[in-house]
DNA sequence: TACCGATTTTGATAATTATCAAAGGATTTA
DNA sequence: TAAATCCTTTGATAATTATCAAAATCGGTA
């Protein structure tokens, strides 16, 4: 069974040869934690999403490692920009967990979208959902200082973040983990 | 002429029944400085598209007013978290000079999305646009301090730099109209 | 259980940015 | 041209957050 096939259709109904055509064009792996799906320099090529597991995507900066988002289970990973551009990612992608991954080459599926218009209109409800995402993060960061950001996050995605060490965290929320464990201190 | 379709056709071919029906769905309207397109706490229920003029998106933190955004010619300005999620909007859209202003009711694209494959294509590819230019924007703020994201801006949008107070740039870049002040006072 | 390495916390200090108040400049209007 | 208004800069101080170093804690394993 094609998990990730399993995913669309909870978006968009597809009929069986829309359903085959995305078989033909995903594949499952199993891949171990610490893996990386794209490093930093790379040109993304393709999407992928996680039926089990946790990714992490993180760039450098100053030659630390500053994680800007987490994907758990039923969440797409991929560099957006990259992809979409076709210019060299600043991002890397790793595997956090040992993970199950369904990965799409991205040039395959453009003769699926000329093929299937509701492929193309499953295209834009990922990106849309996507783009709603980064607007809430660009809104975390805009209306809440570091504090609040936590507090919030805590509760939004209580999961990963039992999931992943507090380094992670500090910078996924724009802070060093000095400054995120004594705001962890604060609230006891 | 619709200007707005003529944009469009610089993303994707459109043929004549194409445009016809985006045509019948857009109206252009001719809006004087300071009119609000958008106020918080509405449900933003249509996107607009600049011929001629300027506008920013705002929110109030505290009761002042922070820029997010801005639009000038040839680019669309919407709230689309409240547009696509049909929530309330946090954002206030408010024009900063007179405007030439195409806009879209969002509910009547849907049947024109249904009818013809390449407009939810022109969606896709729009959404795709806002996604990548939200997400330099949120690479700035996470790789740049205030002065690199004033350098790398002043380059990048120089025109909008020259059209609007600093106090709006400020907030756009993240910081009080002070600290830029100072910045700029350290470039001389 | 006791040790090892990794993770998290604490402490002292420095850098960045905000806040509040006031002064300068520029632009519009009478 | 002068007054009024708006925009921008400067000054003094405070809050927020980062940096570097070291100590404490935790989890796994010999």
């Amino acid at each position: 069974m094609n998990y990730f096939i399993n995913f669309l259709k909870t978006l968009v109904p597809l009929d069986e040869p829309v359903q085959k055509a995305i078989n033909e064009i995903t594949v499952c792996k199993h891949l171990s934690a610490g893996t990386y799906l794209l490093r930093n320099g790379e040109i993304c090529k393709e999407f992928h999403f996680v039926e089990k597991g946790l990714a992490r995507v993180f760039y450098y900066k100053n030659g630390k490692e500053v994680t800007i988002w987490f994907t758990n289970e039923n969440a797409i990973a991929s560099a957006i920009d990259s992809l979409f551009t076709g210019l060299p990612s600043n991002y890397n992608i790793q595997l956090l967990e040992d993970s199950a991954i369904w990965s799409l080459q991205y040039h395959k599926i453009e003769p699926v979208f000329a093929q299937y218009p509701v492929v193309e209109r499953l295209g834009r409800l990922l990106i849309t959902h996507n783009y709603l995402l980064l607007d809430e993060r660009m809104k975390l960061f805009a209306f809440c200082n570091a504090e609040e950001r936590y507090e919030r996050l805590i509760k939004l995605m209580p999961d990963v973040f039992n999931r992943v060490n507090l380094g992670y965290i500090a910078s996924y929320l724009g802070i060093t983990q000095e400054h995120l464990s004594r705001i962890r201190g604060k609230k006891k």
